[in-house]
DNA sequence: GTCTATATGTTGATAGAC
DNA sequence: GTCTATCAACATATAGAC
């Protein structure tokens, strides 16, 4: 399962290769900056909110990023990087349909997990502006690498054919991505319970099995 | 199953009992707000924007509406409501809680089906404002009621024990609230059917049966 | 029911000192 | 790396004519 690095990082100070006092380095304004979006929304989050949350003035930010919209492309890039990097796994390239689909549900839960606040920002866009429609596209083209590994499933016999293909996806990539919306890290749901849980219900539903 | 009211009117001059000539009724305008706030974001929506979209000058929509905000509580107000209709039904209230369960679910799936664009907007809500919050918590009461028709579910032995209630919860609204992010009425998959699929991935999985 | 102003505040971003 | 001061652009909302 391909691991994302860590993003844990919040103040500069506490990163082990870093010298020099307080303030802040990129990422650490990142990390900040994100998780404020997540908070109050991405439009609704003023460079002033984001600077009583960092602790310093609008214009420091500026010193960081050149502008608030590279700050979210940033944060893309964090959420899509981990996504894609499922697919460098040979896990999901050989092996039964079944097999490899399952493998990404995981890998993709993994990923959800450990960058939870980057990917949060991304399935929340609206599209609205250039940057938002470029991550849109590549987040599609992931969507649509498992969408043909239901196809296959499908084919082998392993995924119920009563329900259109694309009906299958969509409510699968719903389960999925719905986890963003509530899984805190930290708590008594580890992540690869989780995974466990959202694996179960996926193929084998929420009934009892005789 | 309690029918929600149809809201499709999109101008004015196409509601059955209305007298007069173009211009927009309330109703009318917030057809189109809200379909506009769901395409950009409600916060990235200005009023210039949603004047663009109505085709008359922002200051006018103001003879509609007091405020923007008023705009989106009124929208709120509908999806809300279609929620809370669910437990109007006698068949939310009596019969095997493995029933009832069920019921809530295809109803909850024909309100966001038939109020789409209203329950879309509910369920994007960051909880800026007062406003927000208030529907955020009628959103909360409405998931509490599912969650224990869940517990007894359980308790009766028709839901599975081996992962946490509250998990199920969660992916239980997760499958059934992505459905406004791509279900689309008019094509070829009815909101019956919709609700059939939703029903038998939730309780019977993806997989084919043995 | 709609318009053309316009009042009043907030936005993202810059200049330049420390 | 941070600050204060400032800007033009744009926000929501109002006043009053047609």
């Amino acid at each position: 399962m391909p691991s994302a690095s860590a993003t844990s990082t919040v103040r500069a100070g506490s990163s082990p290769g870093r010298r020099g006092r307080p303030g802040y380095d990129q990422q650490s304004v990142l990390n900040i900056a994100v998780e404020v979006f997540n908070r109050h929304g991405y439009d609704a989050t003023s460079m002033g909110i984001l600077a009583e949350n960092l602790g310093i003035s609008k214009s420091a930010i500026y010193h960081h990023v050149p502008s608030k919209e590279d700050l979210l492309a940033l944060a893309l890039e964090q959420a899509l990087g981990g996504l894609e990097s499922v697919w460098d796994a040979p896990e999901s390239q050989s092996g039964t349909a079944e097999h490899r689909l399952e493998f990404v549900v995981r890998s993709t839960v993994q990923v959800l997990t450990e960058r939870l606040p980057f990917v949060t920002l991304l399935l929340r866009l609206r599209g609205n502006t250039e940057t938002e429609r470029a991550a849109l596209e590549r987040r599609r083209s992931f969507d649509r690498k498992v969408a043909e590994l239901i196809a296959e499933a499908r084919a082998e016999g392993t995924v119920r054919t009563d329900i259109d293909p694309r009906t299958v996806a969509r409510l699968l990539f719903g389960t999925i991505n719905s986890i963003v919306e509530w899984y805190r890290p930290g708590g008594a749901l580890t992540s690869e319970k989780l995974a466990d849980d959202v694996v179960a219900v996926l193929f084998d539903g929420l009934h009892t099995r005789s």
